[in-house]
RNA sequence: GCCCCUGUAGCUCAGUUGGAUAGAGCACCAGCCUCCGGAGCUGGUUGCGAGCGUUCGAGUCGCUCCAGGGGCGCCA
């Protein structure tokens, strides 16, 4: 990556200038660059002079003039000059920025990657949801999220497995199955009320029907009980291939499905449990047992196995970290957990320290609240109203494509509102099809090269020598770049607005430069640039788990 | 009361881990097709919630307010 090699010039001129003494032996700060704001300033700026500045108590300007000076000369860079109050441009050789389309096409949709993770594993965890009931908009914006996050962490050299944590056990898959029976029954006509913490959605009656016209009446005699959990067991599979299904109208799916039950039935519960009781971080009071999260600087305890002998979630979930951690050994567990779960957070990395891990090696990264609006109108996203939209409805109105651009295209941190009526009646202004469209007039282009047998593996690439050209080449550039950036912050935003930009530049240049015209050197050089165009293009919408469409 | 997220253009949002003159889309206005896809291109208008502080330099870091959302359960 050019970035590395600039930094690294530096760094060397930087070692240079101590060991000649021009500069006192201080610990050279991370030297960082960035891309100036305005294009006067060159392609890249360091302001290592002035953070050497502050250090050494030494002019930032003379400091700037030394480095430069002390710099070896590199064929990627053009100028190297110093600009006050002390910072150093650098711009590059349009020489090398040509030659770079030769580089990009032959690593065709590798093009982009990077081996920041070096080959480190790591989990990512998202959607997880309950199956009770089906997927709305919310859960899809995590999806979304975590897809993406995959995809580019993947790219960046990480050893990367999706894992979907079921949750097949506890109270809440309880309330679902004797909602289920409920309904079961009443479909029989059968007199029956739905619990008090039933869930009242109308899929729970579907389910029922499924089960019904499956099964018939079998289950009513059979003992309530024993009624309830087969009745369960099967509407836990519909539920579950509904999710899935969902999912992958998406494009998102798992390598691994994790059952809660697992826990218990393999007995990674019980192991933990007992790891934390000789640790000295289990308590019993008040009939309860306790994890005294006190000890490592919570608010407050929190409960573990309630006093009837059953555990909580939060039991659960720690033998579900011990597993991930100590039992598959993951260097690094990312867990994708709706806005409502924030409190859980600090707790579930005090469980982490206490089984000797350390904290920064669990990453949760919390997807704010997504609100829905229809004609101005909020709607309640409430799972046990009933009153839901469905991820579904919302793939069915604007396009999957359309779903996957606009969730990742704003950052986690940020709730976001969506209108329902405003995305259907944008759709055609999304602008998913602006990028889409960019790149499928680079393949009508290439098409028409083909049927004019126009063979543009020979072309010359140095006969791109105009601004158009150049602003294509230098943005096809920073998607190495880009996906460092979103790996590292684990923000896939960045991604989307990468593409949009890569659009803009392409159409900005198809304006003003004939690709296939009658200069024929010029137009095979020019359909090697946008081939490579079209492959950095896809290579994004890919990432973004988007189709690259040829025709629209 | 305590904790987390957010507050940037009329609207929806970016802002490269503290950099030089704060950007994009939508919307609005004015232009652009003898020629590879006009779902496009070229211009134009407006802004960092408030106040202190840290330093060469703050939308970004710290503190105090204000506003919106979420959490603080022997629910998940």
């Amino acid at each position: 990556m050019i970035k590395q090699r600039i930094i690294e010039l530096l760094a060397q001129a930087a070692d240079k200038a101590q060991k000649s003494g021009k500069l006192p032996s201080v610990a050279v700060p991370e030297i960082t660059i960035e891309h100036p704001q305005n294009p006067e300033h060159g392609d890249y700026a360091s302001s290592l002079p002035l953070k050497l500045a502050r250090a050494t108590g030494a002019s930032p300007l003379a400091i700037a003039e030394d480095l430069v000076g002390l710099m070896a000369p590199a064929p990627e860079v053009e100028t190297a000059t110093v600009a006050p109050p002390g910072f150093i441009n650098f711009t590059l050789k349009d020489a090398w920025l040509t030659r770079q389309v030769d580089a990009i096409l032959p690593a065709g949709e590798s093009y982009g990657n990077i081996d920041l993770g070096q080959a480190s594993r790591v989990q990512l965890e998202f959607v997880s949801v309950n199956p009770t009931g089906p997927l709305h908009v919310g859960h899809g914006r995590g999806a979304i999220l975590g897809n993406t996050l995959a995809n580019v962490l993947s790219a960046a050299g990480y050893k990367v497995e999706k894992e979907y944590y079921v949750n097949d056990a506890g109270s809440q898959i309880d309330a679902f199955n004797r909602s289920l029976y409920a309904r079961y029954q009443q479909g029989l006509k059968v007199d029956a009320e739905m619990p008090a913490d039933g869930y009242l959605g109308d899929y729970i009656v579907d389910l029922a029907k499924e089960i019904i016209a499956d099964e018939g009446d079998k289950f009513l005699s059979l003992p309530e009980k024993e009624a309830v959990a087969e009745i369960g067991k099967l509407g836990l599979a519909k539920m579950l291939a509904q999710i899935k299904g969902d999912l992958e109208l998406l494009g998102v799916g798992f390598d691994v499905w994790f059952r809660e039950r697992d826990l218990f039935e393999q007995g990674q519960y019980e192991k933990v449990m007992s790891l934390l009781r000789e640790g000295g971080y289990i308590a019993e009071r008040e009939g309860a047992t306790w994890f005294v999260s006190t000890a490592l600087g919570e608010d407050k305890d929190n409960v573990v196995v309630r006093s009837d002998g059953s555990p909580t979630y939060f039991a659960t979930d720690i033998a579900y970290h011990y597993n991930k951690f100590i039992q598959r050994k993951f260097d690094r567990v990312i867990n994708i957990w709706g806005a409502d779960h924030q409190g859980h957070i600090s707790r579930m990395k005090a469980v982490v320290q206490a089984l000797g891990i350390s904290p920064e090696r669990l990453v949760v990264i919390i997807s704010q609240m997504v609100t829905l609006s229809r004609g101005g109108e909020v709607v309640k996203l409430s799972k046990r109203s009933g009153d839901i939209i469905t991820l579904r409805e919302l793939i069915d109105e604007v396009g999957a494509d359309a779903c996957r651009f606009f969730f990742a295209a704003r950052s986690a941190d940020s709730q976001m509102d969506f209108d329902l009526e405003l995305a259907k009646k944008q759709s055609a202004d999304n602008p998913v099809y602006y990028v889409q469209y960019a790149h499928a007039r680079i393949a009508s282009i290439l098409r028409l090269a083909q049927d004019k047998k126009i063979d543009y593996s020979t072309g010359d690439v140095s006969l791109l020598t105009t601004g158009p050209e150049l602003t294509l080449i230098r943005k096809m550039l920073l998607l190495p770049e880009v996906i460092e950036m979103v790996a590292q912050a684990l923000e896939p935003h960045h991604l989307a607005y990468y593409a949009q930009d890569l659009a803009t530049v392409f159409h900005s240049f198809y304006k003003q430069c004939r690709v296939v015209s009658d200069d024929e050197a010029l137009s095979k050089a020019r359909l090697k640039l946008v081939a490579a165009a079209r492959l950095t293009l896809a290579r994004t919408l890919h990432l973004m788990g988007m189709t690259a469409p040829d025709k629209m």
